[in-house]
DNA sequence: TTGTACGCGTTATCAC
DNA sequence: GTGATAACGCGTACAA
């Protein structure tokens, strides 16, 4: 016979029912809504739990049950040394969401050495997790084929390419762009270059099929040496800016696939003597809270990174809870923040000194 | 007699054992390292479960064991709408560790109406975690106080006034700003203005208290007007800045609590009109990546936030293992990270105009 | 060296 | 309306 591990004065049921005189189960059916128990008795029992600060063990109570309250979140490897602005505002969302719904958070990292589809395959098998949250999709993304056959719920935040049978909640990155395009073209401009990200994540991909679109559709010039790809740090992002400010015909506007993208280009146009906002507009996206403490304020497509995170922690729970239900999958538009960044360029304005613009 | 609720598929220690024709608690002590299972039945054991995919229920283990193998993070409650970016490197160094170790990372927000002791105060009872990492300590910090009563195993990332009797790890933060003042006198500066933040948290308490001791050591002027607390927003640097440039003695160089205070006030300062790095120095505190993607380059003291929240990480698990051993206080330093923000003052660049200053 | 049996704290079922 | 008891899956003292 074992001896007891750990008699911790903790308040277990057992010990509840004993000060009542009343039996475990009875407490239990009290403490839960059973409709059976009298009402005087679930009062009384109420008020004890209360006063003696019981909680039930959720250890306890998951092996009871068999379900996990719990949502896992795979951090994705870290590809520099630090850690997307847009990711912790996601995972502030998500933790206060799950905290209202009485689920927990479970954040991990992916150890060097291992993948994310071999973390996720632990925790779920483990029963550490009953559920997922998936961030920064890539267009094929593993995760998501291996989550569709694990039988659990799981949102992603971020589309895959192929995207019909499961839940998600996506901004619309095409039409981000297309309007950011929009924007820059009613401002006078024709000559809009891009810098893009690694084009392998969706939200990259979709963002540079909105400036192809609107690019084509506006009938702006499109010379090789605009558009560039795998600008994931500030180091690509000044190479790309010197080779464009080389460029034979030099663009008048620079769109950006992020804001961090955004302001280390502005950086190293600033290095390189180029006025920001006049000689050169700039436009990011995310809406950092950065880009508005640095000069000129960076116009950018902005996206509610924490409502996101909150959403999808709703979708996820609610998915937990009816799993009969249809996949939501949600489209939300960013919208345009204009700070000092982007403005008519600097040829057009001398055109129209004796107009109104300031 | 309770129907089996979910007959998974889940591999159990059960199905092994019959798999196996041997007792589940033979395989038990197999997979747990007993002496006293030979070597080729142990061998077997390991090879059935590797094949069957079979992971010990966290849950089952833990109510068994009588143990919870995870850390609490309990996310600050959000003053403003933004996440501090240097929580969120500390974040993805604690997870790092902490899957390392095999422990889980459990990361819960504060809902509107609660406070962060109640929280944790659930977590706890209903042995949901099995320590805790606190951050951004306050001066005098009731959650300290709560965790020294709790007799679980905690480490602070940053200490209180009174810090004898508890784990913790901090930067040196009156020694850094020490050696800021220190920097700034040897680049000729002597009117130095400071930045503060909430002076409640214990690291903008130990930065003022640097720059006050260090100025005064330096025999350094110091007018009233020159120092600044609660500055904590972008809004906020701005109106200091503007009051510092009304005053009569006009500094020429500002030290700033963090590097997020310091782009503020850069910001502030180019809209003023002031050049950054010649007319006014500047120097932040953090590291941020975002310091060298600004122009000019943010010269800041650097302190490794993700190295931080590794060793957190580490430091919690060791004392959840051995429980007697005395508890790790530790102080790092911060480094100086050169950039363009700090140079010596023009009139002094002007005197020294034939000497070696380019 | 291995099998047996109990306990961890809770919930569900059935008997009273 | 309440009590008794069997699971949930695993770890472990003790018997064999």
């Amino acid at each position: 016979m074992p001896r007891v591990r750990k008699q911790n004065e903790t308040m277990s049921i057992a010990r509840l029912a004993k000060h009542l005189g009343l039996s475990e189960g009875t407490v239990s059916r009290a403490l839960n809504n059973y409709p059976d128990i009298a009402a005087k008795t679930v009062a009384r029992v109420r008020k004890a739990a209360d006063e003696l600060g019981y909680r039930p063990s959720t250890t306890a109570r998951r092996l009871a049950r068999g379900v996990v309250e719990t949502i896992g979140f795979v951090l994705p490897a870290r590809d520099g040394h630090q850690i997307d602005p847009f990711l912790a505002e996601i995972l502030d969302g998500l933790a206060t969401e799950l905290a209202l719904s009485d689920w927990d958070l479970l954040v991990s990292a992916v150890p060097d050495g291992h993948d994310e589809v071999e973390v996720m395959d632990r925790l779920i098998r483990s029963a550490k997790v009953g559920g997922f949250v998936v961030a920064r999709t890539k267009r094929h993304d593993p995760r998501i084929d291996f989550l569709r056959t694990s039988h659990i719920p799981f949102v992603a935040q971020g589309r895959t390419e192929n995207c019909e049978d499961y839940a998600w909640l996506d901004i619309d990155n095409e039409k981000a762009f297309v309007d950011a395009v929009n924007y820059l073209v009613g401002l006078g401009h024709r000559k809009i270059a891009f810098l893009g990200g690694d084009p392998e994540l969706n939200y990259a991909w979709q963002r540079r099929a909105g400036y192809l679109a609107a690019v084509s559709a506006n009938g702006c010039d499109l010379p090789s040496g605009y558009l560039h790809d795998g600008i994931t740090n500030e180091l690509a992002a000044r190479d790309a800016i010197s080779e464009i400010l080389k460029h034979p015909d030099r663009p008048t506007a620079l769109l950006c696939v992020t804001d961090a993208v955004a302001i280390g280009a502005m950086h190293a146009l600033a290095h390189a003597g180029i006025d920001v906002g006049s000689e050169m507009s700039v436009i990011g996206f995310d809406g950092l809270p950065m880009g508005e403490a640095i000069h000129p304020g960076l116009t950018t497509m902005s996206q509610a990174s924490y409502q996101i995170g909150r959403e999808v922690g709703r979708i996820v729970v609610s998915q937990a809870n009816e799993p009969a239900s249809e996949f939501s999958q949600i489209l939300w538009e960013a919208s345009l923040t204009v700070r000092g960044s982007a403005n008519p360029p600097v040829t057009k304005l001398a055109e129209n000194a004796k107009g109104g613009i300031s």
